[in-house]
RNA sequence: GCCUCGUUCGUCUAGCGGCCUUGGACGCCGCCCUUUCAAGGCGGAGAUCACGGGUUCGAAUCCCGUACGAGGUACCA
């Protein structure tokens, strides 16, 4: 690829240096909610746009709220939400291991480095003091911030804590004066007052790394290129900057991006408004629709295109065309667009693809315990063909095409009389249909003409007509269309649900 | 409180100085199709481009301020 005719973007420039490698990497502290698998979609779909790397890295430095579980489930809901990765977890790959808890040991050679170049100091003091301080500090409507007072002990102290066994933890020391430039791809540069940045904690007591330390070494190890992470990261990207610096490292480019909203414009987050991937998948959302629909948060490809596939997706992805302003999750939209995936669906593949759901216990929003599973996949695929273009999810089917299965519908009699009718006109006009169709060839085009013309010769208007067979045979007010719903349900069933529904008009 | 980011129809967004009295999509409403429900087609309502100043021949687009929203302010990420 020769392009010398125009200036490329720093970005670009950077970047084209070497084979882009991103990272996603999320801290095994819950549940994984799609908002965080939007940043990993935003990362996984420029890997694959330029050919580069994906790796997925494994934040369990807080032992202590990390979830069992919680990384296989992390693992399973990429897999089910299509993204593969090069580096990780499970695959391994050359720069591992991708737990930071097993790369320990990095961190604390880097802490070191950092002491002794000045950059980080042991720090003494206890939580209980520093909760006073902050206190104090929240009383005198002071902004809440380490006092420093273990960044200039002198030697002879230090070494006088250290032999009197004090716990400690290690600080980066910041800046006192001056400016630190952040420089946000997709915002430009933002610039921090140095007397604002806190002296945090970069290794815990515990010998574990905070995120602070651990994702920049991290990265730089790793050789990732771009980090693109959530925007409630960007007020701690300057201390991160001098991290950097302090390290003599290059800063990988950095994209923070707009945060995932719920209804109430906060921050999607595990245990507020945010849905899993689990709960998606069991209410029947196409892993390719939502994969498309995260893609548009956030993200756009022009005026007017919004159904892609993961394909045209990989295709089109650019990092400058992601948005800055943060977005609220409308649970409406993906509806519309998982219905509009259905659609796409070949008739075998929506029968394979929705028959688990159908086939998974009643409790769990399958068929009624009664019909007995598995079922008859020829079955299914003529039932499934005339709710096809119905289909919003495919935990849906179930209760909507359950009449098909069970042996007794369960409906209100009043829902066969129609309006401005009573329930001797309905039976009469239900048994006149029932002696017709039991003459019929069982083919619903030749249903429908004859029906019809009776309809006409008796002068019964079609919605009146027709409407109390369909709740006959379905128990249903909304259901397919009558007479092929008749030719799949077969005659045998279609007389016998009309006999009792004029029985239970008598 | 302090710091930072953001602000175009209810929602997702297009827009990167003239093509915009803002285009598309979801949702909503109406009409058509129709035995119901959908799907589909057509149409509609819906945004003083948060507000106020500037810069410019010209601003949704650039600058400043204000308001509002969000995020951060942990030995959490």
């Amino acid at each position: 690829m020769t392009q010398i005719n125009h200036l490329p973007h720093e970005a670009e420039d950077r970047a084209s240096q070497k084979v882009p490698r991103l990272r996603f990497a999320p801290s095994p502290t819950g549940f994984q909610h799609i908002g965080g698998y939007r940043t990993a979609l935003f990362s996984w779909l420029f890997a694959r746009h330029t050919g580069g790397q994906f790796i997925i890295r494994i934040e369990d430095t807080d032992v202590a709220r990390t979830v069992e579980g919680a990384v296989d489930y992390l693992i399973d809901g990429m897999k089910w939400l299509l993204m593969d990765y090069d580096e990780g977890p499970l695959v391994g790959g050359p720069y591992g291991p991708y737990y930071q808890t097993q790369r320990k040991a990095l961190y604390q050679q880097y802490t070191n480095q950092l002491i002794e170049s000045g950059h980080a100091y042991r720090c003494y003091c206890t939580p209980e003091r520093l909760a006073e301080m902050r206190a104090e500090q929240e009383a005198k409507k002071l902004p809440p911030r380490y006092d420093r007072r273990c960044r200039y002990l002198t030697p002879e102290e230090r070494a006088a804590n250290d032999a009197a066994g004090l716990k400690w933890v290690v600080r980066s020391a910041m800046p006192i004066e001056g400016e630190t430039l952040v420089h946000d791809e997709l915002r430009g540069d933002i610039t921090f007052n140095n007397t604002d940045l806190d002296d945090t904690v970069i290794l815990k007591s515990d010998g574990l790394p905070t995120y602070h330390l651990a994702h920049i070494v991290d990265d730089h190890l790793m050789g990732i290129t771009h980090t693109l992470r959530g925007e409630e990261w960007i007020s701690s990207a300057p201390r991160h900057v001098q991290i950097y610096k302090a390290l003599g490292w290059e800063i990988p480019l950095m994209y923070h991006l707009p945060s995932v909203l719920g209804k109430d414009k906060k921050k999607l987050s595990k245990r507020h408004n945010a849905p899993s991937w689990k709960a998606l998948e069991e209410q029947g959302y196409l892993p390719e629709a939502v994969f498309n629909f995260l893609a548009l948060l956030g993200w756009s490809y022009d005026d007017k295109t919004e159904i892609l596939t993961q394909e045209e997706l990989i295709k089109a992805f650019t990092l400058d065309r992601i948005g800055i302003s943060g977005g609220i999750y409308d649970p409406e939209k993906l509806i519309w667009m998982n219905g509009v995936y259905i659609r796409q669906l070949s008739l075998d593949k929506l029968v394979e693809r929705t028959l688990p759901y159908m086939e998974r216990p009643e409790i769990q929003g399958g068929l009624p315990d009664s019909v007995s599973r598995p079922l008859d996949r020829a079955y299914t695929a003529r039932v499934l063909q005339l709710e096809h273009e119905r289909l919003k999810t495919l935990g849906e089917a179930a209760e909507v095409i359950s009449f098909f299965y069970v042996d007794e519908l369960t409906y209100e009699t009043e829902m066969l009389i129609p309006k401005k009718m009573d329930a001797a006109a309905t039976r009469e006009a239900l048994q006149q249909a029932r002696d017709l169709l039991a003459t019929l060839t069982w083919e619903h085009e030749v249903m429908e003409g004859a029906m019809r013309q009776l309809a006409q010769e008796r002068g019964f208007k079609p919605g009146p007509f027709f409407g109390p067979q369909r709740v006959a045979i379905s128990g249903r007010t909304a259901a397919p269309p009558l007479f092929e719903t008749m030719e799949v349900l077969g005659r045998e069933k279609t007389l016998e649900r009309i006999d009792k529904a004029i029985a239970r008009l008598s």
